[in-house]
DNA sequence: CTTATAAATGTTATATTATTACATAGTGTT
DNA sequence: AACACTATGTAATAATATAACATTTATAAG
């Protein structure tokens, strides 16, 4: 009983997995020195290990990256697993950090047209704004 | 016949004018340390001084930053005066650039509720696709 | 199993992007 | 003049990201 061809297409090799369950249980989105530092003990000692997981990881949409923090956090919108079309709200006083999944701005942006008629199929949007707790 | 407080308002200073100039009259996105280069003949010499002046006119809505590229355009967008409000078409070949000026979308974004009933009047959205002349 | 290929890792050095800290100068207002 | 505010100059450093090269591990085919 082997692994699937499905699971084996979401397996993780050891840095991205560490990297991954390291974002994933953060409840802030982490940069990349910072999850550097943290993966240290785990033997992950040079950038360049890190990047490159991150960018396995943004790759296969099992996280995201802040584009205006320069931080990556863990998708958490089963949707998202082709991971090019990404919505956030950013809290501007505490920087809390939400993936917004919503069909009906998902539906709009996969459909906006340019003047010249052109769709786009991956796009990244952040609003900024004040958390509930932060208003 | 002096300044009036509308003029003054959108004056800028000699630094700001030096470097909005070349973004302004530039074709494609200009990066912090590209601009740095470009006006040391003018007597800029640090990065500093060029982020200073990037802030300010980000902020006065004179350029936007194109996050996923840092780097920086003018506004071509009469309406982004407040200059919260951005969203543009990158092509992922030639990094060409645009700033789209639909009132549907920033109606549609500016409406937009999050699941908290949360609306945002500050986002910047970035599209990814193929330009017309590389597609 | 062997060979070929692609993906991932390890390591060092370096490039790129951005800010801190402190001193000085200009501008507009009262 | 006195004050507040904005902008500038300069040096040092922090934070973010990539290049180059050697090696190893995983996957697939024959
Ligand atoms: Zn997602
Ligand atoms: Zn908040
Ligand atoms: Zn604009
Ligand atoms: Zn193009």
């Amino acid at each position: 009983m082997g692994i699937s061809k499905i699971d084996k297409m979401h397996s993780l090799s050891k840095n991205q997995q560490i990297i991954f369950d390291l974002i994933d249980k953060s409840s802030e989105p982490l940069k990349a020195y910072t999850i550097l530092f943290n993966v240290q003990k785990k033997g992950i000692k040079a950038p360049l290990q890190v990047y490159r997981a991150l960018d396995k990881l943004v790759e296969i949409g099992k996280i995201h990256k802040i584009e205006s923090r320069n931080a990556f956090i863990a998708c958490h919108n089963s949707s998202c697993q082709v991971a090019k079309a990404t919505a956030f709200s950013i809290c501007e006083i505490c920087e809390k950090v939400t993936e917004i999944s919503s069909a009906g701005l998902s539906k709009y942006l996969a459909n906006f047209k340019d003047k010249d008629g052109m769709k786009y199929s991956k796009y990244n949007l952040e609003f900024f704004g004040l958390c509930k707790k932060c208003r």
